[in-house]
DNA sequence: TCTGGGGTCCTAGGACCC
DNA sequence: TCTGGGGTCCTAGGACCC
Protein backbone atom coordinates (compact mmCIF):
# COMPACT_ATOMS: atom_id res chain seq x y z
CA UNK A 1 0.00 0.00 0.00
CA UNK A 2 0.96 3.76 -0.80
CA UNK A 3 2.62 5.19 2.03
CA UNK A 4 1.24 8.72 2.96
CA UNK A 5 3.40 11.11 5.05
CA UNK A 6 1.85 14.08 6.94
CA UNK A 7 4.01 17.17 7.22
CA UNK A 8 3.07 19.67 10.58
CA UNK A 9 4.93 23.10 10.80
CA UNK A 10 3.70 25.50 13.48
CA UNK A 11 3.27 29.39 12.02
CA UNK A 12 5.80 31.75 13.40
CA UNK A 13 6.32 29.51 16.11
CA UNK A 14 8.06 31.77 18.22
CA UNK A 15 6.49 35.14 17.68
CA UNK A 16 2.99 33.34 17.78
CA UNK A 17 3.64 31.59 21.58
CA UNK A 18 4.73 34.94 22.25
CA UNK A 19 1.54 37.03 20.92
CA UNK A 20 -0.53 34.44 22.06
CA UNK A 21 1.01 35.14 25.69
CA UNK A 22 0.96 38.88 25.53
CA UNK A 23 -2.10 40.42 23.54
CA UNK A 24 -0.88 43.98 23.59
CA UNK A 25 2.08 42.23 21.25
CA UNK A 26 -0.40 40.71 18.86
CA UNK A 27 -0.73 42.76 15.57
CA UNK A 28 2.69 44.48 15.78
CA UNK A 29 5.62 43.35 14.00
CA UNK A 30 7.24 41.34 17.03
CA UNK A 31 11.25 39.80 16.32
CA UNK A 32 12.06 36.85 18.79
CA UNK A 33 16.15 37.01 18.73
CA UNK A 34 19.36 38.48 19.52
CA UNK A 35 18.57 41.98 21.04
CA UNK A 36 19.11 44.78 19.26
CA UNK A 37 22.36 46.57 19.34
CA UNK A 38 24.13 43.44 19.93
CA UNK A 39 25.89 40.47 18.21
CA UNK A 40 23.25 38.09 16.66
CA UNK A 41 20.40 37.52 14.30
CA UNK A 42 16.43 37.32 14.42
CA UNK A 43 15.46 34.04 15.43
CA UNK A 44 11.93 33.99 14.08
CA UNK A 45 9.69 37.45 13.21
CA UNK A 46 6.08 37.97 12.94
CA UNK A 47 3.84 37.99 9.59
CA UNK A 48 3.42 41.39 10.86
CA UNK A 49 7.62 41.95 10.58
CA UNK A 50 7.69 39.72 7.46
CA UNK A 51 6.18 42.37 5.71
CA UNK A 52 8.83 44.97 6.24
CA UNK A 53 11.33 42.25 4.20
CA UNK A 54 12.89 40.70 7.76
CA UNK A 55 13.06 37.30 7.77
CA UNK A 56 15.07 34.56 10.20
CA UNK A 57 18.83 34.66 10.28
CA UNK A 58 18.66 38.11 9.27
CA UNK A 59 21.11 40.27 11.16
CA UNK A 60 19.63 41.85 13.84
CA UNK A 61 21.40 45.42 13.01
CA UNK A 62 19.70 45.33 9.81
CA UNK A 63 16.10 44.32 10.64
CA UNK A 64 16.16 47.20 13.26
CA UNK A 65 17.08 49.17 10.35
CA UNK A 66 14.19 48.06 8.26
CA UNK A 67 11.43 47.85 11.38
CA UNK A 68 9.09 51.07 12.65
CA UNK A 69 9.15 52.21 16.00
CA UNK A 70 6.45 50.22 17.45
CA UNK A 71 8.39 47.41 16.86
CA UNK A 72 8.74 44.69 19.92
CA UNK A 73 11.62 42.85 20.45
CA UNK A 74 12.11 39.86 22.86
CA UNK A 75 14.79 37.18 23.99
CA UNK A 76 13.84 33.82 23.47
CA UNK A 77 12.13 32.33 26.41
CA UNK A 78 13.41 28.53 25.34
CA UNK A 79 11.77 26.44 28.11
CA UNK A 80 7.85 28.01 27.21
CA UNK A 81 8.56 26.69 23.93
CA UNK A 82 9.62 23.42 24.65
CA UNK A 83 6.46 23.45 26.93
CA UNK A 84 4.30 24.08 24.31
CA UNK A 85 6.10 22.06 22.03
CA UNK A 86 6.13 18.91 24.19
CA UNK A 87 1.80 19.34 24.70
CA UNK A 88 1.80 19.37 20.66
CA UNK A 89 3.63 16.34 20.20
CA UNK A 90 2.02 14.49 22.77
CA UNK A 91 -1.40 15.92 21.16
CA UNK A 92 -0.10 14.16 17.35
CA UNK A 93 0.76 11.30 19.53
CA UNK A 94 -2.98 10.62 19.88
CA UNK A 95 -3.74 11.12 16.33
CA UNK A 96 -1.20 8.66 14.97
CA UNK A 97 0.68 5.32 15.31
CA UNK A 98 4.18 6.95 14.79
CA UNK A 99 5.05 10.82 15.19
CA UNK A 100 8.77 11.70 14.85
CA UNK A 101 9.26 15.22 16.07
CA UNK A 102 12.11 16.96 14.01
CA UNK A 103 12.06 20.13 15.74
CA UNK A 104 10.83 21.79 18.48
CA UNK A 105 7.90 22.91 16.06
CA UNK A 106 7.96 20.36 13.44
CA UNK A 107 7.14 17.12 12.84
CA UNK A 108 6.19 13.73 10.26
CA UNK A 109 3.69 11.37 10.94
CA UNK A 110 2.70 8.11 8.84
CA UNK A 111 -1.19 8.53 8.56
CA UNK A 112 -1.03 5.79 6.15
CA UNK A 113 -4.14 3.78 6.73
CA UNK A 114 -5.64 6.33 8.41
CA UNK A 115 -7.95 6.76 5.57
CA UNK A 116 -10.51 4.06 6.86
CA UNK A 117 -10.74 5.13 10.15
CA UNK A 118 -10.73 8.96 9.66
CA UNK A 119 -11.75 10.18 6.24
CA UNK A 120 -9.72 11.25 2.89
CA UNK A 121 -6.74 13.14 3.60
CA UNK A 122 -8.00 16.46 3.83
CA UNK A 123 -10.02 15.27 7.03
CA UNK A 124 -6.68 14.03 8.50
CA UNK A 125 -5.39 17.33 8.16
CA UNK A 126 -8.26 19.32 8.87
CA UNK A 127 -8.54 17.09 11.83
CA UNK A 128 -4.47 17.65 12.86
CA UNK A 129 -5.07 21.41 12.40
CA UNK A 130 -7.96 21.36 14.90
CA UNK A 131 -6.39 19.24 17.72
CA UNK A 132 -3.35 21.70 17.50
CA UNK A 133 -5.45 24.85 17.60
CA UNK A 134 -7.69 23.05 20.48
CA UNK A 135 -5.00 22.08 23.11
CA UNK A 136 -2.47 25.27 22.57
CA UNK A 137 -4.46 28.07 20.78
CA UNK A 138 -1.88 28.32 17.50
CA UNK A 139 -2.07 27.34 13.83
CA UNK A 140 0.04 25.40 12.20
CA UNK A 141 0.43 24.52 8.66
CA UNK A 142 -0.08 20.73 7.14
CA UNK A 143 1.17 18.97 4.03
CA UNK A 144 0.30 15.69 3.13
CA UNK A 145 2.02 13.96 0.09
CA UNK A 146 3.75 10.20 -0.92
CA UNK A 147 6.76 11.32 0.97
CA UNK A 148 8.41 13.40 3.39
CA UNK A 149 10.02 15.88 0.86
CA UNK A 150 6.25 16.22 -0.67
CA UNK A 151 5.08 16.55 2.62
CA UNK A 152 7.44 19.02 4.02
CA UNK A 153 7.05 21.15 0.59
CA UNK A 154 3.16 20.95 0.73
CA UNK A 155 3.03 22.38 4.78
CA UNK A 156 5.71 25.46 3.35
CA UNK A 157 3.25 26.06 0.11
CA UNK A 158 0.66 27.22 1.59
CA UNK A 159 1.65 28.94 4.81
CA UNK A 160 0.13 30.73 7.44
CA UNK A 161 -2.29 28.40 8.68
CA UNK A 162 -1.83 26.32 5.11
CA UNK A 163 -3.38 22.76 4.51
CA UNK A 164 -2.21 20.90 0.90
CA UNK A 165 -2.66 17.50 -0.24
CA UNK A 166 -0.44 16.38 -3.18
CA UNK A 167 -1.19 13.44 -4.96
CA UNK A 168 1.30 11.15 -6.42
CA UNK A 169 0.15 11.66 -9.97
CA UNK A 170 0.20 15.54 -9.14
CA UNK A 171 3.97 15.52 -7.49
CA UNK A 172 5.69 16.42 -11.24
CA UNK A 173 3.35 19.64 -11.63
CA UNK A 174 3.38 20.31 -8.31
CA UNK A 175 7.48 20.15 -8.08
CA UNK A 176 8.07 21.46 -11.59
CA UNK A 177 8.36 25.20 -11.26
CA UNK A 178 9.97 24.77 -7.28
CA UNK A 179 13.54 26.91 -6.94
CA UNK A 180 16.66 24.60 -6.40
CA UNK A 181 16.82 25.13 -2.87
CA UNK A 182 13.50 23.11 -2.14
CA UNK A 183 15.54 19.78 -2.46
CA UNK A 184 16.55 18.92 0.68
CA UNK A 185 20.46 19.13 0.94
CA UNK A 186 20.52 21.34 -2.05
CA UNK A 187 21.51 24.96 0.05
CA UNK A 188 23.60 28.20 -1.44
CA UNK A 189 26.62 26.27 -2.64
CA UNK A 190 24.92 23.47 -4.56
CA UNK A 191 22.45 25.82 -5.69
CA UNK A 192 24.66 27.98 -7.11
CA UNK A 193 26.60 25.38 -8.84
CA UNK A 194 23.46 24.11 -10.79
CA UNK A 195 22.94 27.68 -11.53
CA UNK A 196 26.39 28.21 -13.13
CA UNK A 197 24.56 25.20 -15.37
CA UNK A 198 21.74 26.74 -16.25
CA UNK A 199 18.91 25.07 -14.05
CA UNK A 200 16.51 27.50 -12.24
CA UNK A 201 13.89 25.09 -10.77
CA UNK A 202 13.48 21.52 -9.71
CA UNK A 203 12.20 21.17 -13.55
CA UNK A 204 15.40 21.95 -14.71
CA UNK A 205 16.96 19.42 -12.51
CA UNK A 206 14.75 16.79 -13.73
CA UNK A 207 15.46 17.51 -17.23
CA UNK A 208 19.28 16.54 -16.56
CA UNK A 209 20.85 12.94 -17.03
CA UNK A 210 21.47 11.57 -14.19
CA UNK A 211 25.54 11.54 -14.79
CA UNK A 212 25.86 15.08 -15.47
CA UNK A 213 24.26 15.94 -11.64
CA UNK A 214 27.06 13.37 -10.13
CA UNK A 215 29.65 14.56 -12.24
CA UNK A 216 28.86 18.58 -11.09
CA UNK A 217 27.80 17.55 -7.57
CA UNK A 218 29.51 14.20 -6.08
CA UNK A 219 27.94 10.70 -6.50
CA UNK A 220 26.28 11.35 -3.53
CA UNK A 221 24.24 14.50 -3.67
CA UNK A 222 23.99 14.15 -7.26
CA UNK A 223 21.97 10.97 -6.98
CA UNK A 224 20.03 12.09 -3.94
CA UNK A 225 19.34 15.67 -6.03
CA UNK A 226 18.14 13.87 -9.27
CA UNK A 227 15.99 10.82 -7.14
CA UNK A 228 14.20 14.42 -5.40
CA UNK A 229 13.31 15.90 -8.61
CA UNK A 230 11.34 13.07 -9.66
CA UNK A 231 9.68 13.09 -6.82
CA UNK A 232 11.48 10.35 -5.05
CA UNK A 233 12.31 10.82 -1.46
CA UNK A 234 12.43 9.33 1.80
CA UNK A 235 8.68 7.74 3.27
CA UNK A 236 9.29 6.16 6.23
CA UNK A 237 8.83 7.90 9.27
CA UNK A 238 10.94 6.83 12.82
CA UNK A 239 9.94 7.55 16.48
CA UNK A 240 12.85 10.34 17.53
CA UNK A 241 16.29 9.48 17.33
CA UNK A 242 19.30 9.60 19.94
CA UNK A 243 21.33 12.39 19.82
CA UNK A 244 24.85 12.08 18.47
CA UNK A 245 26.41 15.30 20.23
CA UNK A 246 26.27 17.78 23.12
CA UNK A 247 27.71 21.16 22.55
CA UNK A 248 28.10 24.56 24.08
CA UNK A 249 29.33 27.73 22.38
CA UNK A 250 29.14 31.71 22.82
CA UNK A 251 29.85 34.50 20.68
CA UNK A 252 31.10 37.48 22.80
CA UNK A 253 30.07 41.02 22.43
CA UNK A 254 33.35 42.08 21.36
CA UNK A 255 35.94 40.42 20.07
CA UNK A 256 38.42 38.91 23.26
CA UNK A 257 42.45 38.60 23.30
CA UNK A 258 42.58 37.78 27.03
CA UNK A 259 43.04 34.62 27.53
CA UNK A 260 41.62 34.21 30.84
CA UNK A 261 38.14 35.24 29.64
CA UNK A 262 38.63 32.59 26.75
CA UNK A 263 39.68 29.81 29.49
CA UNK A 264 37.02 30.96 31.83
CA UNK A 265 34.13 30.59 28.83
CA UNK A 266 35.34 26.85 28.12
CA UNK A 267 35.39 25.95 32.21
CA UNK A 268 31.68 27.32 31.22
CA UNK A 269 31.22 25.38 28.51
CA UNK A 270 32.23 21.79 29.97
CA UNK A 271 30.11 22.44 33.15
CA UNK A 272 26.97 22.49 30.66
CA UNK A 273 28.34 19.76 28.37
CA UNK A 274 29.45 17.54 31.22
CA UNK A 275 25.83 18.27 32.98
CA UNK A 276 23.55 17.85 29.79
CA UNK A 277 25.60 14.02 29.46
CA UNK A 278 25.41 13.12 33.14
CA UNK A 279 21.88 13.91 32.71
CA UNK A 280 21.33 11.78 29.85
CA UNK A 281 23.28 9.16 31.34
CA UNK A 282 26.52 9.42 28.44
CA UNK A 283 29.95 9.76 28.55
CA UNK A 284 31.78 10.60 25.36
CA UNK A 285 35.17 9.59 23.74
CA UNK A 286 35.75 13.02 21.69
CA UNK A 287 36.44 16.70 22.89
CA UNK A 288 36.02 19.28 20.10
CA UNK A 289 36.89 22.57 20.12
CA UNK A 290 35.38 25.31 18.30
CA UNK A 291 36.65 28.85 17.54
CA UNK A 292 35.97 31.56 15.37
CA UNK A 293 38.13 34.12 15.07
CA UNK A 294 38.51 37.80 13.81
CA UNK A 295 37.11 38.70 11.35
CA UNK A 296 34.95 35.31 10.82
CA UNK A 297 37.32 32.53 10.31
CA UNK A 298 35.78 29.24 12.31
CA UNK A 299 38.10 26.29 13.35
CA UNK A 300 37.27 23.34 14.93
CA UNK A 301 40.17 20.81 16.59
CA UNK A 302 39.38 17.55 18.52
CA UNK A 303 40.37 15.34 20.30
CA UNK A 304 39.68 11.81 21.70
CA UNK A 305 40.14 11.17 25.03
CA UNK A 306 41.85 7.98 27.06
CA UNK A 307 38.41 7.02 28.43
CA UNK A 308 35.05 7.67 27.75
CA UNK A 309 33.98 10.65 30.24
CA UNK A 310 30.95 13.24 31.11
CA UNK A 311 33.71 15.16 33.80
CA UNK A 312 33.61 18.40 33.72
CA UNK A 313 37.08 18.80 34.13
CA UNK A 314 38.14 16.15 31.64
CA UNK A 315 36.33 18.12 29.03
CA UNK A 316 37.49 21.56 29.89
CA UNK A 317 41.13 20.14 29.95
CA UNK A 318 40.87 18.55 26.63
CA UNK A 319 39.33 21.76 25.20
CA UNK A 320 42.28 23.92 26.87
CA UNK A 321 44.83 21.95 25.72
CA UNK A 322 43.34 22.02 22.08
CA UNK A 323 43.13 26.04 22.10
CA UNK A 324 46.88 26.10 23.63
CA UNK A 325 48.25 24.03 20.83
CA UNK A 326 47.34 25.85 18.28
CA UNK A 327 48.90 28.48 16.77
CA UNK A 328 46.27 31.23 16.86
CA UNK A 329 48.23 32.82 19.64
CA UNK A 330 47.19 36.67 19.77
CA UNK A 331 44.37 37.11 17.73
CA UNK A 332 41.28 38.17 18.42
CA UNK A 333 38.05 35.72 18.97
CA UNK A 334 34.86 36.33 17.90
CA UNK A 335 33.20 32.67 19.56
CA UNK A 336 34.33 29.59 21.67
CA UNK A 337 33.16 26.19 22.66
CA UNK A 338 33.32 23.06 23.17
CA UNK A 339 31.13 19.92 22.40
CA UNK A 340 31.36 16.29 23.31
CA UNK A 341 30.65 12.87 21.14
CA UNK A 342 31.48 9.50 20.62
CA UNK A 343 29.05 8.29 23.17
CA UNK A 344 30.58 5.09 24.94
CA UNK A 345 28.77 2.28 24.23
CA UNK A 346 27.11 0.79 27.71
CA UNK A 347 26.87 4.17 30.38
CA UNK A 348 26.85 2.68 33.47
CA UNK A 349 24.70 4.77 35.95
CA UNK A 350 26.87 4.31 38.86
CA UNK A 351 29.81 5.62 36.94
CA UNK A 352 28.53 8.99 36.06
CA UNK A 353 27.31 9.95 39.30
CA UNK A 354 31.43 9.31 40.63
CA UNK A 355 32.25 11.95 38.19
CA UNK A 356 33.39 15.28 39.29
CA UNK A 357 30.76 17.75 38.83
CA UNK A 358 31.93 21.01 39.18
CA UNK A 359 28.77 23.35 38.81
CA UNK A 360 27.97 25.26 42.25
CA UNK A 361 24.21 24.67 42.52
CA UNK A 362 21.10 23.29 40.21
CA UNK A 363 21.23 23.38 36.88
CA UNK A 364 18.48 25.92 36.29
CA UNK A 365 18.34 28.18 33.22
CA UNK A 366 19.23 31.18 36.79
CA UNK A 367 22.81 29.08 37.67
CA UNK A 368 23.75 29.71 34.22
CA UNK A 369 23.04 33.17 33.97
CA UNK A 370 24.70 33.32 37.51
CA UNK A 371 27.84 31.74 36.03
CA UNK A 372 27.56 34.84 33.12
CA UNK A 373 26.97 37.21 35.67
CA UNK A 374 30.45 36.29 37.29
CA UNK A 375 32.17 36.26 34.19
CA UNK A 376 30.44 39.55 33.62
CA UNK A 377 31.51 41.05 36.65
CA UNK A 378 34.85 39.63 36.44
CA UNK A 379 35.86 41.04 32.43
CA UNK A 380 33.00 44.30 32.19
CA UNK A 381 33.39 44.73 29.15
CA UNK A 382 33.60 41.56 27.42
CA UNK A 383 29.87 40.66 28.01
CA UNK A 384 28.78 37.46 27.12
CA UNK A 385 25.66 36.83 25.49
CA UNK A 386 23.17 34.08 26.13
CA UNK A 387 22.27 32.10 23.04
CA UNK A 388 19.05 31.54 21.21
CA UNK A 389 17.98 29.23 18.28
CA UNK A 390 17.31 30.15 15.17
CA UNK A 391 12.98 29.38 14.05
CA UNK A 392 11.56 29.86 10.74
C1' DT B 1 23.72 43.79 6.07
C1' DC B 2 27.64 41.35 8.87
C1' DT B 3 26.72 37.16 9.92
C1' DG B 4 23.58 32.93 16.86
C1' DG B 5 23.36 28.32 18.64
C1' DG B 6 22.58 23.50 18.38
C1' DG B 7 22.73 19.98 15.65
C1' DT B 8 23.47 16.09 11.43
C1' DC B 9 25.95 14.05 7.82
C1' DC B 10 29.59 13.71 4.32
C1' DT B 11 34.31 13.96 2.48
C1' DA B 12 39.04 13.33 2.42
C1' DG B 13 43.74 12.56 3.88
C1' DG B 14 46.81 10.19 6.86
C1' DA B 15 47.91 6.65 10.29
C1' DC B 16 47.87 2.11 11.19
C1' DC B 17 47.01 -2.77 10.65
C1' DC B 18 46.64 -7.06 8.13
C1' DT C 1 64.22 -3.28 -1.29
C1' DC C 2 60.15 -1.91 -3.01
C1' DT C 3 55.64 -2.87 -3.06
C1' DG C 4 49.81 -4.57 -3.36
C1' DG C 5 45.00 -3.52 -1.55
C1' DG C 6 41.44 -3.20 1.97
C1' DG C 7 39.54 -1.76 6.27
C1' DT C 8 39.10 1.21 10.15
C1' DC C 9 40.03 4.98 13.07
C1' DC C 10 41.19 9.76 13.75
C1' DT C 11 40.94 14.48 12.54
C1' DA C 12 39.46 18.93 10.10
C1' DG C 13 36.46 21.14 7.43
C1' DG C 14 32.27 22.14 5.11
C1' DA C 15 27.39 21.97 3.59
C1' DC C 16 23.17 21.95 5.33
C1' DC C 17 19.03 22.20 8.52
C1' DC C 18 15.99 24.28 12.09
Amino acid sequence: MPRLVMHIDLDAFYTAVEQRDHPAWRGRPLIVGAAPGRRGVVATCSYEARRFGVHSAMPISEAVRRLPAETVYVRPNMARYAEVSREIMRVLGTLAPVVEPVSIDEAYLDVSGLERLVGPPEVVARRTKAAIREAVGLTASVGIGPNRLIAKLASDARKPDGLLVVRPEEVRAFLDPMPLAALRGVGAVTARRLEQAGLRTVGDVRSRPLEELRRRLGARTGTQVHLQSNGIADDRVHPATERQSISKETTFAEDVEDSDVLRDTLRWAAQEVGYLARHDARKGTVVTLKIRLHPFETHTRSRTLAAPSADDRVIFDAAWDLYRADTHAGRAVRLIGLGLSGWAQAPVQSDLFAEIDTREQDPADDRLDATLDAIRRRFGRHCIQRGLSRRP
